[in-house]
DNA sequence: GCAATACTAGAGCAGTCACTCCAGAAAAGG
DNA sequence: CCTTTTCTGGAGTGACTGCTCTAGTATTGC
């Protein structure tokens, strides 16, 4: 017999292709990011990323895979017990804590852009409904509780809570006077406001 | 002497290439579409193409000047003794309705991750401050009249302003059960709550 | 009619891309 | 040691890109 392949190493490989992709594709777009870049970027020979992933879409989608992974964790691990109310606003914070990392917010810019590409749209919808199906939980026990109006449904409401989020992280991966630290104050002020009976 | 150029027939061909590449932008992105894609939709050859627009790139620069241009009329036109907070929602409606055609807002998300082009992020930076510059003076003086909160400036009441309105855009291009018709009043609500006092 | 020039189409070009292929290095079991 | 298999780099490939060039047509002023 001969060789057998150790699965830490081979994963420690592909985070490190990942770690490269993430930088590029956050300068400059998916489409304006070359396989020979991240390759160099990542310090490998484009022999050895074909042996990572089979095609550069195919990169992409671990990505977002791993991104869908730690949404969903990262409500498994709420209890049941927990104030509704303050979990929305715990999330708010994660969020915005994860985006301190600037490449993310270029990231997503870039992804949203790619259209006409059925897995990359599939893998992004899975996301939204990984995330849509945590949050809204929540906010139907936070109605329940009066802490949250109800006039709306829970459904629209967590849609709006992640618009304002979504415009939020995209102002600052555009506006540089507008930082994370300098306007959390007032996202939740605003989504308070919002969700206020 | 000879043939004259015809002022009229140049634009209407221009609006042609621009529509027809405004229909590209929306369902491939920019870097995913080709001089060739938009050449086919619009019924020419590529030499006519770049008879009209030198390089793809200012073709898209065009397209964004309009906007721009449309922004800048539209607040030219206001008088200064509207009612400042009706000018805002009027803003917010105007905008609503031009997203009913559904083919901008993928524009605006394909062109939102054209990175590393000067020319383009110069373009974008424009826009947005013309739309903050047209903004701004009406929210200062609803906050002079006491009808908006003045607990935030008028500036960052502007930005947040145009951060909720980004997040609809960018959930009414991904989202088929989130239409505007539908959202309109919440959207309203949303940004009443937000300024109020 | 004629000359001059704006306009048009598409073949062709140089460059770039994602991806393949191969030859050899490295690592595991015997 | 040897064998077997994974892992690695980079030269090479075919497809496609934005753009140019040319040859010809349509439209104007005279």
């Amino acid at each position: 017999m001969a060789r057998t392949v150790d699965p830490e190493k081979h994963e420690a490989r592909r985070l490190v292709i990942i770690d490269a992709a993430l930088t590029c594709f956050a300068a400059t777009g998916y489409a304006g990011t070359s396989t020979a870049a991240i390759c160099k970027r990542a310090g490998i020979g484009s022999g050895t990323f074909f042996h990572y992933f089979p095609t550069k879409q195919s990169l992409l989608l671990a990505i977002l895979a791993y991104g869908t992974d730690e949404t969903r964790d990262w409500f498994a691990v709420r209890s049941e017990d927990e104030d509704p109310l303050s979990v929305v606003e715990a999330y708010l914070d994660h969020t915005v804590d994860e985006m301190s990392d600037p490449r993310l917010a270029g990231f997503v810019r870039a992804v949203g852009a790619v259209m006409g590409e059925p897995d990359v749209e599939a893998a992004l919808a899975l996301d939204t409904r990984v995330l849509e199906e945590g949050l809204e939980p929540w906010i139907a026990r936070a109605q329940a509780a009066d802490q949250v109006r109800a006039d709306i449904s829970a459904h629209d409401l967590t849609v709006w809570l992640l618009v304002v989020l979504d415009g939020f992280l995209a102002r600052l991966a555009v506006d540089a006077d507008f930082t994370a630290a300098a306007q959390q104050a007032t996202l939740r002020d605003v989504v308070r406001r919002m969700l206020t009976p």
